[in-house]
DNA sequence: TTCTTTGCAAAAACTTTGCAGGAGG
DNA sequence: CCTCCTGCAAAGTTTTTGCAAAGAA
C-alpha cells in the first residue's frame, strides 16, 4: 500500500491510526483541521493521537501547517512537494488552492539584506469568493484600499 | 494626546485601558502577543478586556493581527499604514520587521484567474537569524530546498 | 523482547460569555 | 442620565502531558 511506503520512506514507524489519518490527508483535496481529520478517519482516535501524529508527520516534512486568520484554527495537508498557496474566502470559509509563488526573488532580496537564512514561508491571500460576492452584493468597486 | 486623537478618529470611545492599549501597540517596534501587551499596560486589566479592546481595534483596522506557525498564539501590532510582512527566526523567535510587499501584481493574477475580490494577505518568512546561524553552526550550504 | 505508540484522564493554555457595577460623553 | 465598558467568575475550546496497556519490529 503506498500510504504505508509514505511513513517507511520517512522513517516514521507504521500503525494503523498512522495509515488512516495520513490516507484522510492524501485524499483530500483540501486543507483540514484536526477536528476533521478526526470525523474523516476510518477508527475511531484520540484527540491526542492525532496531535502527536500531525507533529510527528510535520517534523518530517510529510505535511503542511497553515494557521489562517479566520477562522483560526490550524489546517493541516498532505505535502505534495509542489508549492502553494491558499485564498481564503472571509464570508464562507471555503478555501481554495493556488499553484505557484511569487516569493522566490524576494526571499533572495530578504536574505540579503538581513542576514537571515529563509527556508520557508507562509502565504495566505483573503477575500471575497465569487458566490459570496453575489449573495453579499459587493462589486470589485466597492474594494478596500489595500494597506 | 494623540492616542486618544487615534481612537477618536476611528470612533472609538476613550477610556483608559484603550488608550493604555493603544499605547503600548504604538511604542511597540515588535508585534506584541496578548500576555506581553498586559504586562507593558501600565495599569492592571483583565484578560477579557484585552481581548475585547483588541477586537474593537481590529474591526476598526487601527491594528493589525498575525498568527505565526511557531509559536501559534496570534500578535498584535499597530496599523501604521505601511504595508510590511515578518520574518521570524525559528531558533529564537524573534520578528523582524520587513517593510514593502511583492505581490500586488500577483494578487491582481488570482483575481481574475479565481473571481475573487481579494482585500488582504498574511505573509510570514521563517528562518535563522544571523546570530542563531553562529550559534548553531548553520551555512547557507545546508539550506533546505524550498517546496 | 524492547522500544514506541495509543487511549484515557487530567491539566494547562487560550478565548469567550453573562452579568452587575462603574466610567465616559 | 443613559449607554457602553470593565472586572469578575464561569464556561467553552484547543492543546499538552503522564502513565499504563497495547502494538510494531
Amino acid at each position: 500500500m503506498e500510504v504505508r511506503y509514505e511513513l517507511e520512506k520517512k522513517g516514521i514507524k507504521v500503525t494503523k491510526q498512522r495509515v488512516a489519518i495520513l490516507k484522510v490527508l492524501l485524499e483530500s483535496t483540501v486543507p483540514l483541521t484536526i477536528n476533521q481529520i478526526q470525523d474523516l478517519v476510518d477508527l475511531p482516535m484520540d484527540l491526542s493521537t492525532l496531535y502527536r501524529t500531525l507533529d510527528t508527520f510535520y517534523e518530517k516534512s510529510l505535511i503542511l501547517k497553515t494557521v489562517p486568520l479566520e477562522p483560526s484554527q490550524t489546517v493541516y495537508e498532505f505535502n505534495h512537494l509542489v508549492h502553494k498557496h491558499h485564498l481564503i474566502c472571509t464570508n464562507c470559509g471555503k478555501i481554495l488552492v493556488i499553484q505557484g509563488c511569487p516569493l522566490h526573488e524576494y526571499e533572495d532580496e530578504v536574505e540579503s539584506s538581513t542576514g537571515f537564512i529563509i527556508d520557508r514561508h507562509q502565504l495566505e491571500l483573503y477575500g471575497l469568493c465569487a458566490s459570496c460576492q453575489k449573495q453579499l452584493n459587493v462589486t470589485k468597486k466597492e474594494k478596500h484600499t489595500h494597506v
